[in-house]
RNA sequence: GGCGGCUUGGCCAAGUGGUAAGGCGACGGCCUGCAAAGCCGUUAUUCUCCAGUUCAAAUCUGGAAGCCGCCUCCA
């Protein structure tokens, strides 16, 4: 089965193939480096990382670009405020960004451009578009790119631009040809990042910065274009407008996006103060179990974050980590060479348009036929058995590279857990240590009632005993 | 106002023409001194509603209702 991706251009799930035989190029748009990420970028760039891992897997030799906007209006704005030169703040950020991104099983991608560093290449795409009629510049110093001039605008957002100039939304603006002409260079006030130009020393706008980098790494026209929903208009239909205009050529085939990641089903916005950032997940939750969340899900649909869901999804991480435990416990061993009904189905997934939650439906149908062979052999599997489930370890194996996920061993995972417990809930363990030798003295001599009373004890803070065949062990609830 | 999307069991969710994956929960069982955990089993004749196309529809068409997003910075 080939590879099927929905492509927003035409709306609809299509056959992929590359432009260049077994080469794919594919650029998403990068976060603007002002401030802490929210969950919602961490979807976005997740999403993208699975979708990079998945092509990879499938031969391509991926080009990979994701993008730093580093010069910006926001920026600005926060070195105002803070009284920080932008440079520092953006630093700040890209390392908070990496870190977190990296914690998250993110694999970095070919090439992170920033802004800043592509100044010349923005000023020259700018230079071409003004040569060939497609932008102006005005007094003052401002570059805008003239819609009038692009006869395509508004193909990748389905949008009429003469519907839009009548939507009052749009406030007018004296300089402009048309009030839907968008920046592409902005004149600097004094003490703002600027470049000295021909036409006005100034910074950059935003979506020319897209267009420039991409056809500095990807050329003039290239396979994959991402980013979350919210950048198909304006952003993504501008960088189509600008590139095209000076190419002339079909910027990018196929446009792929990415859902929002909603609180209480609604978009995370400054407004509604519904923002959850990376961190503070991260601080509950392990990596795994985020980003087991975010894959959950299909990409372009909304995902609803809340302590429920990442409860369901911290459940299901463990149950698969038991399932690995089990495996390991029975003597069943990784053989690399081997490729069974899993990895066949989970590759028709997520060759279904990445399909990565039906994808990992998949998995928990195997972890129960696994358990079951289990319970039947009373886990010491041999013969046909022991190579189905061998088959199941290894496909569970290989696709934990694809969604980044279950790559640890079990016993870590789960003393990872308990470690952080301990940590968070300030628990010293000999102290439970000690209640639980006196429970199970008092189990010896059969004293239930005692037993009882230091197990409801330790179950008050939310400790909870699991009695085994070589002894108790604890564990938070 | 323009454009787009969504509505599947108690909750989350996959499923784009062939007769409802999976997770959580609940209930029953195994295990246990009793529990817990783990495992197993059961849990939607039905997919917001109405009409239509079809041998066949959650899936296609038309209409209604509700919800969400974009049109301004936004993953």
């Amino acid at each position: 089965m080939s590879l099927k991706v929905y492509n927003t251009l035409i709306g609809k799930k299509e056959e992929f193939i590359p432009i260049k035989e077994g080469k794919v190029g594919m650029y998403v748009c990068g976060p603007t480096v002002y401030d802490t990420s929210h969950i919602g970028h961490a979807r976005s760039v997740v999403v993208f990382d699975t979708i990079f891992r998945w092509l990879t897997q499938l031969g391509y030799d991926v080009t990979y670009v994701r993008n730093f906007t580093d010069v910006d209006d926001k920026i600005i704005k926060k070195s105002n405020e803070i009284g920080q030169d932008c440079a520092v703040i953006t630093e700040k950020y890209i390392d908070e960004f990496h870190n977190e991104m990296d914690a998250l099983n993110v694999l970095r991608p070919s090439v992170e451009p920033k802004a800043t560093e592509h100044i010349r290449h923005i000023i020259d795409f700018i230079q071409m578009l003004i040569e060939r009629g497609k932008a102006y510049h005005v007094d003052g110093g401002d570059v805008y790119f003239s819609i009038d001039s692009f006869k395509g605008y508004g193909k990748l957002s389905g949008r009429n631009p003469d519907d839009m100039r009548a939507g009052a939304r749009i406030a007018v603006d004296e300089k402009k040809n048309n009030p839907l002409d968008f920046t592409l260079w902005k004149p600097a006030k004094p003490g703002e990042p600027s470049w000295e130009r021909p036409w006005g020393e100034g910074r950059p706008g935003w979506h020319i910065e897209c267009s420039a980098m991409s056809y500095e790494y990807l050329g003039e026209s290239f396979d994959i274009h991402g980013g979350g929903k919210d950048l198909i208009f304006p952003h993504h239909e501008n960088e189509i407008a600008q590139s095209e205009a000076v190419f002339d050529v079909q910027f990018v085939k196929y446009w792929i996006h990415n859902g929002f990641v909603d609180i209480n089903n609604e978009k995370m916005s400054k407004s509604l103060g519904n923002f959850t950032m990376i961190k503070e997940v991260l601080s509950t939750y392990s990596p795994e179990v985020i980003r087991m969340f975010l894959l959950s899900n299909h990409y372009r649909s909304p995902i609803d974050y809340s302590e429920d869901s990442m409860r369901e999804i911290s459940l299901g991480l463990d149950r698969i980590y038991a399932f690995l435990e089990r495996l390991e416990t029975a003597g069943v061993k990784v053989d690399n060479s081997l490729k069974g009904d899993l990895w066949n189905d989970f590759s028709n997934a997520m060759n279904d348009d990445f399909n990565s939650a039906k994808a990992l439906g998949l998995i928990f149908e195997s972890v129960k036929k696994g358990n079951r062979l289990l319970d039947e052999t009373n886990d010491t599997p041999d013969g046909n058995i022991l190579e189905t489930l061998t088959f199941f370890y290894n496909d569970i194996k290989v696709i934990s590279n694809i969604l980044g996920i279950f790559l640890l061993d079990p016993s870590s995972y789960f003393k990872f857990k308990k470690d952080k417990g301990m940590t968070d809930k300030a628990i010293d363990s000999s102290e439970i240590e000690k209640l639980i030798q006196q429970r199970a003295d008092a189990r010896k001599n059969k004293d239930f009632s005692k037993a009882d009373e230091i197990r409801d004890h330790l179950q008050a803070r939310n400790i909870v005993l699991e009695d085994g065949s070589e002894g108790t062990t604890w564990r938070f609830k």
